[in-house]
RNA sequence: GGCGCAUUCGUCUAGGGGUCCAGGACGCCGCCCUCUCACGGCGGUAACACGGGUUCAAAUCCCGUAUGCGCUACCA
């Protein structure tokens, strides 16, 4: 078994690709087969090798991984253009002569005339001159074309329906429909998953694998993956590349645990599992045939379910990029990164949150409305000195000590324990919201914790 | 227009004739836990597109309608 991702270099990895590429690897490594990666680029217009690079590191970085390739199409044109030569020799495929100029009339007065046009297959009978500029079309027979799809069950289709289309432009490039067959059949592609916008195509493909006397592949066609408009994913509705979330701070097995559950589920309710298990579960004909919109919030909610499960060690290589100015080893950041995972849905909001260790000591910003709800009473100055003092002498200063040592003024001064709390995290973190406040001052240390403290008592008429 | 595909809570889905007055998850709303936030726990809100069949019995099978999407390129 074998299977393929065959990605055109005209844009970033779409999430839809990824997807149809996730499901392409899972099928095979569920069957014990191989996969292979293969960059679609005939069409030298709009192909970038630039693109095809990042597509590439893309998939990389998601952790979709291929056995063979990548192979460039635009390495094996002339693969193509002896095949096609074949098709001609055996009267299965003719070069006409029509110009893209003629045949845009020929539609634009059909239009007019409010009929539907249809290429006539003129050439088929001319025998013109092969010097001059001409496209290899090919010769569509009449009949039913019928075909089983993994997904959607046994599909047909009426060959009168289907225009002879082109298989070698006069540029004596192939299109997608000649070099899609002939690599399936070279590289022995034995099941072609592929987005649902290939259902139409698959009779010419049908055709194809039969007129070069090969077998023809299974096929699956993936739903497509909408946007909250329900209309194909777009820049309007969300971010469509996979690059685009990982600039976001998502994980990639975050991202990759999403995309398998857009259209297939692995039943008994299960929604967060590796890839090891989804290699386990994953067949192709238990994906869905309707449409999928992608939800933006769940996977936030997904990767930070990632984020909490994952260690520090794990977390730190993929937080550095999204790091300022500040210490950056693991040494320096495991406890912190344990705070703040379980807090944050992204790898950017870890890195943002994290800021309140590095600033200086006397320059927090108070957030108003804390300093409006928590800061208020003639006598918190001094109710914050003795906190002051009693962590002052705390040694060791680590977490039970401290809050034993709050716990304890506050008994002294007769109030709560939150009367100190919630202006000593404004003093530490400038914030009403924080990881537990002794751990933050634990990692900011007896020093520094003393000076955000003081600072804050000395601030304090100002604040009123 | 033609052809094709699809249609279960707002969203992702379970469900493949009776065990479904439809289960889980995200979101949302309560409550609990609690130094705040987050996590976690408990509870709630909310769906079989519509109309005909078939059957003792249909979310599950068939037909039609509606709606959506795709293809209809010398793009993939």
């Amino acid at each position: 078994m074998k299977l393929r991702f065959a990605p055109s270099p005209t844009g970033f990895l779409h999430v839809g690709g990824a997807r149809t590429a996730i499901f392409n690897l899972l099928h095979a490594r569920r069957h014990g087969g191989t996969m292979l990666l293969r960059i679609e680029d005939t069409d030298v217009e709009r192909s970038r090798q630039r693109h095809a690079e990042q597509i590439i590191s893309s998939l990389q970085w998601l952790g979709v991984e291929w056995d063979e390739g990548p192979v460039y199409q635009s390495d094996r044109l002339e693969r193509y253009r002896e095949r096609v030569e074949e098709l001609v020799a055996s009267g299965k495929a003719y070069r006409c002569y029509c110009t893209v100029e003629e045949l845009e009339a020929e539609r634009a007065a059909a239009e007019k005339a409010g009929k539907q046009w249809h290429y006539s297959g003129r050439c088929r009978a001319i025998e013109g001159d092969p010097g001059e500029p001409h496209v290899i079309r090919f010769a569509v027979s009449s009949g039913t074309i019928e075909f089983h799809d993994l997904i959607r069950g046994d599909v047909q289709f009426e060959g009168d329906l289907i225009d002879d289309f082109v298989l070698l432009r006069s540029d004596r490039n192939p299109t997608y429909h000649l070099s899609v067959v002939v690599d399936d059949i070279d590289m022995e592609i034995t099941h072609v998953a592929r987005g649902d916008d290939h259902l139409s195509n698959t009779p010419k493909h049908v055709l194809l694998f039969r007129a070069f006397g090969a077998a023809v592949p299974s096929f699956a066609h993936l739903p497509l993956i909408l946007g909250s408009d329900k209309k194909r994913l777009s820049k309007r509705t969300g971010a469509t590349s996979a690059e685009e979330y990982r600039e976001m701070g998502i994980v990639p097995d975050a991202l990759f645990n999403f995309l398998t559950l857009l259209g297939w589920s692995p039943g008994e309710n299960r929604e967060i599992f590796t890839r090891d298990d989804s290699a386990q579960w994953f067949d192709l004909s238990h994906v869905n045939k309707a449409p999928a919109v992608f939800d933006p919030e769940k996977l936030l909610w997904m990767n930070g379910q990632y984020l909490m499960r994952m260690s520090a060690e794990q977390i730190h290589p993929h937080l550095l990029p999204f790091l300022g100015d500040g210490p950056k080893t693991l040494d320096d950041l495991r406890t912190i990164i344990d705070l703040h995972k379980m807090r944050a849905r992204t790898l950017r909001e870890i890195a943002e949150q994290m800021a309140i260790y590095f600033v200086d000591d006397d320059a927090i910003g108070y957030d108003a409305d804390v300093v409006k709800q928590h800061i208020k009473g003639d006598d918190l100055g001094a109710r914050l000195a003795a906190l002051h003092d009693a962590l002052a002498s705390t040694e060791p200063f680590d977490v039970a000590t401290s809050e034993a040592a709050l716990r304890k003024v506050a008994e002294e001064q007769g109030v709560s324990a939150a009367k100190l709390i919630h202006p000593l995290r404004l003093a530490l973190t400038g914030k009403g919201a924080s990881p537990p406040i002794f751990d933050v001052a634990v990692v900011l240390g007896k020093e520094r914790s003393l000076r955000r403290l003081k600072e804050l008592i000395e601030r304090l008429p100002a604040l009123g």
